[in-house]
DNA sequence: CAACCAATGTTGGTGCTGCCAACGTAACAT
DNA sequence: ATGTTACGTTGGCAGCACCAACATTGGTTG
């Protein structure tokens, strides 16, 4: 009976139990659910001007390419991010006068604020995405994730 | 001292222990791996014919409609990811006489082959990825992954 | 039966993320 | 002084996810 509707009640176990694909699938829910804040609270931001903005607040001023590093994101799409970060008044960009190739990069107390606003919208992030686990299972999963990710900063 | 390279060797903190941001990196290095892979073993595959081989090779042949729903990729991406693997004889499309508007799709012996082939490389991935955990760790990963996934698919 | 609505495949487009290549300028090394 | 590296910028590409619109076909309802 083939083409049955409740042939396809499940997926496949060839990739159901697959992590790299258990990876994927969290990702893609994850990225909804921020994205969907985002959206909502969004002046048009997304994740990379989160990062940056966070980075620039924890750490203070940096070059971007320090931020590339720091964040993940490369040099380009740095470039590109705080361009529109800049547009909104959210960060400076000024010379680097021991350096003049290099950019310092300045969170503005409007970055600050509008930071504070995302971190909301982040934090609720965590709460639907981890809803059905138990306190100790998210610091489980926490625990796992970052073993994994480790080994590969150097 | 701002700006010093030493102040820049982690992440911060608000980023580094969330896990929409764990899972963003991981599903990074997941993905670089499995392109990685698969670009190796290519024959221009990626992991949208993956899936889509793997569900047919599990429960036989299936219309686009239920692959999408079974494979969670988009209508539309499933007849673009089907023509190309039509194009190297990997599936072939029929109409279904039942119902003309739905096309029946099956995986060729070629299919099968060449998802074995995808198979190694992924499997490939998993322990490229897990390397760090022990198998204790990576079963209690896939478990957790999953309880996040399940109550989200009605 | 006719009119409407739902399903199916297709086309075409969008956005986010992650990359990479090339360039000019500036700093550094030898 | 020369060559090499670092930095920011521009422009492009690929993969994944998603959406809107359309024609065709099937089913449902008045």
């Amino acid at each position: 009976m083939p083409l049955s509707p409740h042939q396809f009640d499940r997926t496949p176990d060839r990739i159901t139990n697959r992590p790299t694909w258990l990876i994927s699938r969290a990702f893609a829910r994850s990225s909804a659910i921020l994205s969907a804040g985002f959206e909502q609270h969004g002046d048009g931001l997304r994740g990379y001007h989160y990062r940056l903005l966070a980075a620039l607040e924890q750490w203070g001023p940096a070059s971007q390419t320090d931020l590339g590093r720091t964040t993940g994101i490369d040099r380009s799409d740095v470039t590109a991010a705080l361009t529109e970060l800049e547009a909104r008044h959210l960060i400076e960009r000024r010379a680097d006068p021991q350096n003049k190739r290099r950019n310092i990069v300045t969170i503005t107390p409007g970055g600050i604020s509008e930071l504070a606003a995302l971190d909301a919208v982040v934090n609720k992030a965590q709460d639907d995405l981890l809803a059905p686990l138990t306190q100790a299972q998210r610091h489980q999963l926490v625990e796992l994730l970052t073993r994994i990710l480790e080994p590969t900063d150097p």
